[in-house]
DNA sequence: AACGGTACCAACCGCAAAAGG
DNA sequence: ACCTTTTGCGGTTGGTACCGT
């Protein structure tokens, strides 16, 4: 269990290899093998611990290594190994055939821990941020397309569309959040046909879920309730704490109209407030009904993009982020929950 | 051109498990 | 069973390239 001596040895050279010195390591391997590595440096003819010597090897002179980007594949691959595995690099490596530990979590750290972070992913849990620290961040996930290299688009674009539906969760959340109990007696009810998953991203599948529509796990703060299971053929309820969402956004029973807003009966009112009176237990910060109608505008959209969707995002693209003549508003909404 | 900030990544450090005597 | 040595692993550091001002 001691540690080993060989790095605290005086007068071996550390700091960046030369050139010379790869030649020589990589020389001795072919020939011999790397046998002992503490015996090597000095077999090898090299003034370096072994330490260092294996360090070099198997990280860069490896002839296997694979240099160069890592591509879509790579990338999704190992969120997913991540997901599960956490920071076990090495095993992480292992699934990827050329890839050293060391350059996989390089490459975690510089790029890929701040994608996640950029789309409102915790990159520790790999689960959705409950908080709204995230939305601070929007101008730069939108941002984000800008300087990217081919491999990265599909995912990058597949993270903006995660942008955006956690941007919706995040704002009906909100809206739930900061209602007052005379406008909070709405019922959300649409009907969402088909499934948004985030399986060609390359989340998990556990993720998946927390994600998008068809979370069942109750310690989500927010999610979409799906029962495509039944014969009910994906009729969803949006659900806030475990509970029916209290606002009614828009009734898709109906043909695609404005969206009104309609007080649901007593005993809706009744049923959400037993299931959870934390709804009810609220702070009115915000204009709350201006802000409401700019939401049903918003949530109207989605609802019908959902409708309409049958993969991943698919067609997720339809929201308008970006049209001041949209009667999306939702750069309006934005300005006001700020 | 100079400077400061940032990103990247090779290499180092220290801990702990595995292996060997 | 115990101790020492070796190896592997994950976190961190520091040099350097790049970019914006």
């Amino acid at each position: 269990m001691g540690r080993s001596p060989c790095c605290e040895e005086t007068g071996v050279k550390k700091g960046p290899w030369t050139p010379e010195e790869d030649k020589k390591l990589i020389e001795y391997i072919n020939n011999n093998g790397h046998g002992s590595w503490r015996r090597l440096p000095k077999l090898a003819g090299l003034n370096r611990c072994g330490k260092s010597c294996r360090l070099r090897w198997t990280n860069y002179l490896r002839p296997d290594i694979k240099r160069g980007r890592f591509d879509d594949d790579e990338e999704k691959l190992i969120i997913h190994l991540h997901s599960i595995l956490g920071n076990k690099w090495s095993t992480i490596a292992a699934r990827l055939p050329g890839r050293t530990d060391n350059e996989i979590k390089n490459y975690w750290n510089t790029h890929l821990r701040k994608k996640l972070l950029q789309m409102g992913i915790d990159p520790v849990t790999h689960q959705k941020r409950s908080d709204l620290g995230f939305l601070a961040g929007i101008p730069n996930m939108f941002a984000f397309s800008g300087n990217l290299d081919m491999n990265a688009l599909k995912l990058q674009a597949d993270a903006a569309k995660l942008a955006r539906v956690q941007l919706l969760q995040s704002l009906i959340q909100l809206i739930a959040s900061t209602s007052s109990p005379s406008s909070s007696d709405l019922l959300i009810n649409h009907h969402v046909y088909g499934s948004s998953s985030l399986g060609s991203f390359g989340v998990s599948p556990t993720q998946d879920l927390n994600l998008g529509v068809g979370n069942t796990n109750n310690n989500q703060e927010f999610f979409m309730e799906s029962n495509n299971g039944g014969g009910d053929n994906g009729n969803t309820v949006m659900m806030i704490n475990g509970c029916p969402c209290p606002y009614n956004i828009h009734d898709h029973n109906s043909q695609h109209s404005t969206p009104s807003l309609v007080p649901a009966s007593p005993e809706t009112l009744d049923n959400n407030n037993n299931n959870n009176n934390n709804n009810n237990n609220i702070s009115n910060n915000i204009s709350i009904d201006q802000t409401q109608d700019q939401a049903n505008c918003f949530a109207d959209e989605c609802i019908d993009i959902s409708r309409n969707s049958n993969t991943s995002f698919g067609d997720w693209d339809g929201l308008n982020f970006d049209d001041s003549n949209t009667d999306l508003c939702w750069k309006d909404i934005l300005e006001q929950i700020s």
